[in-house]
DNA sequence: CTGTCCATGTAAGGCGTTACATGATTGT
DNA sequence: ACAATCATGTAACGCCTTACATGGACAG
């Protein structure tokens, strides 16, 4: 379960709210995997029980309690384990590849369409990642923590260049459509 | 509902049992859309409810009866609808990028060596892609339906380029790591 | 005679989403 | 005065996974 387990690594750092939480998830790691309030919640109650996870009540009269969730040795030690065990297989799933793969059913006109609103998304993905991406690098010019910088980097780059691959190839898809080809791409030139 | 089209897409093709199904899916949009068994029954008996498929009962004695499921024609309707509106946009989970992020919470070697198990799940995925990239390729070469077989071989561009550059970024993750060198990327070798 | 293929499903559980619900504090 | 932020949760639903269950036909 790797929500627990980001949870769980966020918390390495320091004890926070299920709301600090949140935000934390909304600024990191957001773009490879999200995570809404409510599961954050229900997966905090989940790790208390566990006892990886213990929590620091604030009593605050009139209000709901704030609960402050701290790492125990046992989440420390399920963090580090997980964080260095090889994860299964996953799989992926990309709706838009059906409707690609389904393309011969309709025009291309239409599927045109399709891969600019897709494009649109793509880029607009990558722009962010890329703004992102240069916040970092100014951040990581004078810092201590160069190395964890370092490591939080290595997800952009990966989120970029993918993006870019993605958009490569909806790029490529277009022209050949609006050129009236049908013909795919040597795989030389896929692999590389 | 992606399934729920992907299933109308291929009942678009032929009429066929849910058992015909899962194989359809296995052989051709599993690497983007994998379906099982229980789930593709149930859905099957949802769109019947929906009234966009039909199914046609072979009754056999001594066994569960057969059956052959049929695109209505609202049914059809419903499936190029889908398929030539664009998808509102999906999120990815990496879980994957989770560990990488908190690379800096252990040592290089072991995240060298998850890097390595990485590696070796993106290789043997490619290596697949690229047999069934082949395959498309010599049939191709004669086909009536070329159109078809493209917008299928599309889908294997997407798989083999997006996994390339998985590839790509995870032997260059290794080398920095490999030379002690914690320096991101420059922007412009990763939007390429 | 053993295993794989054909062909159907049910049951239970896990993870995620969306909507609902509350209420003080801080900023414009 | 109004909106955004801080801070907590619950309820219901949807999709997917895993395990369980049945049984004939056919090939080695």
């Amino acid at each position: 379960m790797s929500l627990k387990h980001a949870i769980l690594g966020f918390l390495s750092f320091q004890p926070m709210t299920g709301y600090d939480l949140k935000k934390a998830f909304d600024h990191s790691v957001q773009f490879f995997w999200p995570a809404n309030q409510s599961q954050i919640y229900r997966t905090l109650a989940d790790l208390n029980e566990e006892g990886l996870v213990k929590l620091e009540i604030i009593a605050r009269e009139e209000r709901l309690d704030m609960k402050i969730y701290h790492l125990t040795i046992a989440g420390q030690a399920e963090f580090h384990r997980w964080l260095s065990t090889p994860l299964p297989h996953q799989d992926y799933r990309e709706a838009f590849l059906i409707q690609v793969y389904f393309g011969g059913k309709i025009g291309d006109p239409e599927t045109i369409l399709l891969l600019q609103h897709m494009i649109q998304d793509v880029e607009s993905a990558l722009a962010q990642l890329v703004a992102m991406y240069q916040i970092y690098m100014e951040k990581i010019e004078q810092a201590d923590a160069r190395r964890d910088l370092f490591f939080n980097m290595l997800t952009l780059e990966y989120g970029i260049s993918s993006n870019q691959a993605a958009l490569n190839w909806l790029n490529s898809v277009q022209d050949r459509l609006k050129a009236g080809s049908y013909s795919p791409l040597e795989l030389k030139d896929l692999t590389r």
